[in-house]
DNA sequence: TTCCGACCTCG
DNA sequence: GAGGTCGGA
């Protein structure tokens, strides 16, 4: 049978079928927030709109200055589009103060399409954790940190998703020596091929994430081979079954209560997760605000404009690396330092590199010449000690050359409060 | 504790 | 090599 056409919805043609939120960019950017690597289903499918599944349903997003558009699609298949995934799953969640409220303030009889609208809202808002207040938090991060309030200037509005934490699980487990195109195209395929389909919209089908027995069929191993995830296809499908298996359906969810160290060691004890994918998984889906996620990359931005060095040189990104690199963002920013950790990640994406003044990024001409470079290579010598002559000129060469590229990003500030070797 | 190679594919 | 993990030295 022939179904009328549905297409992505466009603020400009239709503003009274969407409903919009009171929120200011300094609070959230959709564009930044979206596309930073913490999730990799949201597209942009038009100009400043971002369409994506959240859940089980298909939502456009956008926004003006001070005010957050959001559009909700039917899915056609579930009884007029009010399908159950609205409701169930996000009622036994902990409510903000917000459902308390509501109950007090509408005494009235209320319509399913009404429970629909507030239920929405809430979900929208839980996703985006807008009870948390970026702007007071930016605020406390610039003051602990001047490298912060520099860049944070320019970044304002990155914040962190609260994610379903099976998506999120599955999702990160993918990135494993893996570029963020390629992640996306895994996860859609991921979908496709095991997740239910929720609706269609101009040429794009959208499905919804597959669910964890889905994913722990024996079968799913192969099928993935073929979809092309490589080695990763097995620790996806054995990470569903040993979760399945051994704690349950609802495990994962329930690590969201656990504090923050015994839910990452619960994590790591999967296959295909060690301590970065587990940190990812906990700060995006798990309320753990303090973990940091360190890749390679956070590791550059350690050594780079936080001087963070090794007492011997490390080449590999060991256990005390990520240890103590976490420690060091915690002690410095907070509480949050997730959070904060996820605007400078932001900040140094090449996709993003646009947003920075032109000023800064033209400066690097001038500076390249060899005296500032065997400056940085002996400073870090001066903690390694060791003579490592036969193997330094690779090194330093190497170091040499990143050293450059350093100072083509930027290269301005002055941080001097933590020039000593590792964090304590 | 630290290091290394292997694991899959492709922009 | 890419926003890692695992197993074995």
């Amino acid at each position: 049978m022939k179904t009328k056409m549905t297409k992505h919805a466009v603020l400009s043609s239709g503003a009274k079928m969407w409903r919009s939120l009171a929120c200011a960019k300094s609070e959230l950017r959709l564009d930044l927030t979206l596309a930073c690597g913490q999730t990799f289903r949201w597209k942009e499918s038009a100009e400043g709109h971002w369409t994506g599944v959240m859940g089980g349903r298909v939502w456009t997003l956008t926004q003006t200055e001070d005010t957050l558009w959001y559009y909700v699609y039917a899915n056609p298949d579930t009884q007029n589009g009010r399908g159950v995934s609205l409701l169930d799953k996000k009622r036994s969640e902990k409510r903000s103060v917000d459902s308390r409220m509501k109950n007090e303030e509408e005494p009235h009889v209320v319509t399913d399409q009404q429970e629909g609208e507030v239920e929405a809202e809430m979900m929208l808002k839980d996703f985006l954790q807008l009870h948390v207040k970026l702007g007071d938090l930016y605020r406390k991060w610039g003051a602990a940190d001047p490298h912060f309030k520099e860049i944070a200037d320019i970044f304002k509005g990155v914040r962190i998703l609260r994610q379903d934490p099976t998506e999120c699980l599955f999702s990160f487990i993918c990135t494993s020596n893996n570029h963020i195109s390629r992640i996306q195209g895994m996860v859609e395929r991921l979908c496709q091929a095991l997740g239910a389909p929720l609706c269609q919209l101009d040429q794009t089908a959208y499905y919804d994430f597959p669910t964890l027995s889905a994913l722990a069929d024996s079968s799913v191993e192969a099928c993935l081979r073929d979809l092309g995830f490589g080695y990763r296809a097995r620790f996806l499908q054995q990470s569903a079954k040993q979760i399945l298996d051994t704690h349950g359906l609802q495990w994962l969810e329930s690590l969201r209560r656990l504090p923050y160290v015994e839910a990452r060691d619960a994590l790591r004890t999967l296959p295909g997760v060690g301590t970065k994918v587990a940190d990812c998984v906990c700060l995006m889906s798990l309320n753990k605000s303090e973990a940091v996620p360190v890749d390679t990359h956070v590791w550059q931005i350690a050594k780079r404009d936080y001087k963070y060095t090794t007492d011997s040189g490390q080449k590999s990104l060991t256990e005390k690396i990520h240890r103590d690199i976490g420690d060091f963002f915690r002690k410095l920013w907070g509480p949050y330092a997730g959070w904060a950790h996820s605007v400078l990640f932001c900040a140094d994406l090449k996709k993003f590199q646009n947003l920075k003044e032109p000023a800064r990024v033209k400066q690097p001409k001038a500076e390249k010449e060899s005296g500032k470079k065997s400056k940085t290579t002996k400073t870090k010598r001066e903690f390694d000690g060791k003579g490592e002559d036969t193997k330094i000129k690779s090194e330093s060469q190497k170091r040499a050359k990143a050293c450059v590229k350093r100072q083509k990003s930027f290269r301005s500030h002055k941080i001097t409060h933590f020039s000593d070797s590792t964090f304590n």
